[in-house]
DNA sequence: CACTGAGCCTGCTAGC
DNA sequence: TGCTAGCAGGCTCAGT
């Protein structure tokens, strides 16, 4: 599932070949992946847009147009955001779970691939967009991310930290994957409570998630599945997770006890019980 | 306020 | 072997 490191992979990977082009024609294949926008608003408004940004905001890719909206991608679980060379086009052809596709100016393709159709294609006013972006909670690898406001955030309210760290508006870009490593890596229990964490706790839990998401990021994201790069490329951080995915009967690379799966907040968790205790 | 459950989807797999 | 039921999972919304 696509979470900061992949998005902002994705986000690199496509804004050089993307900035500066222009959409000539937009073709929607599942409606409802651009809701709540109508499919023949969404084809009248988006051509003729050039390309001015692409950034990532939570797990969001931001295409700023020239003509002054805003095209947010969400991958959810399975999205893709395939760039083809105009000489590549012919050969993607139309595929299994071709959802949206944007041709552009130069003759080349975005596709946005979608197995399980939950992805969005949302077009926004600039306003609109400012007011959904102001609703995240902090980017975790900027600097206004720092240990104490991260203390501070944690003591402000009682909920089980791992639903906590998933929650986009109280921390921005954190998905299963991340969480579960970020956790372990700090050694804290999953269904500790937030205002119970100390600040030492919170310090170490703050390093775990900076460096998680660095190194994701550096190793180009984590490929379990369908996961890729804009450019189609797997990423390599999948060998580099200690916990997230574990085989059943796996040990703790720190102690050697076995890993265990349970649940929390109605998703899958891999713990280790003996380094990380709820008391 | 904090948490739970349903719904959105399809591909894979465990179990028969 | 062939089938089906159930699970996975980010996010939103309604209900407790």
């Amino acid at each position: 599932m696509p979470e900061l490191p992949e998005v902002e992979t994705v986000c690199r990977t496509l804004r050089e070949p993307l900035v500066g082009r222009r959409i000539e024609s937009v073709e929607v294949f599942w409606p409802r992946t651009v809701e709540p926008t109508p499919v023949a608003e969404f084809i009248s408004e988006v051509p003729g847009n050039g390309i001015t940004r692409v950034d990532r905001r939570a797990k969001l890719i931001v295409f700023e147009l020239s003509g002054g909206g805003v095209l947010t991608t969400h991958l959810r679980m399975t999205g893709q955001l395939l760039y083809r060379p105009a000489e590549a086009v012919k050969a993607a052809g139309r595929g299994n779970h071709l959802r949206v596709t944007f041709e552009l100016d130069n003759g080349a393709r975005l596709d946005f691939i979608d197995t399980r159709k939950f992805g969005r294609i949302r077009l926004l006013s600039l306003e609109d967009w400012e007011a959904r972006s102001a609703e995240f909670g902090p980017e975790p690898l900027e600097a206004e991310f720092d240990p104490e406001t991260f203390y501070s955030m944690l003591r402000s309210v009682n909920r089980q930290i791992k639903p906590l760290l998933l929650d986009q508006t109280f921390i921005a870009g954190i998905g299963n994957i991340y969480a579960d490593e970020a956790l372990y890596a700090a050694r804290i229990h999953p269904q500790k409570i937030s205002s119970s964490i100390s600040k030492k706790k919170a310090r170490l839990l703050h390093d775990a998630i900076v460096d998680t998401l660095s190194s994701a990021i550096e190793n180009a994201g984590t490929t379990f599945r369908d996961y890729r790069s804009g450019l189609g490329e797997s990423g390599t951080n999948q060998s580099r997770l200690l916990v997230y995915g574990a085989a059943p009967g796996t040990e703790c690379a720190r102690c050697g006890t076995p890993l265990r799966r349970i649940v929390v907040g109605q998703r899958g968790s891999t713990i280790c019980p003996r380094c990380q205790r709820l008391n």
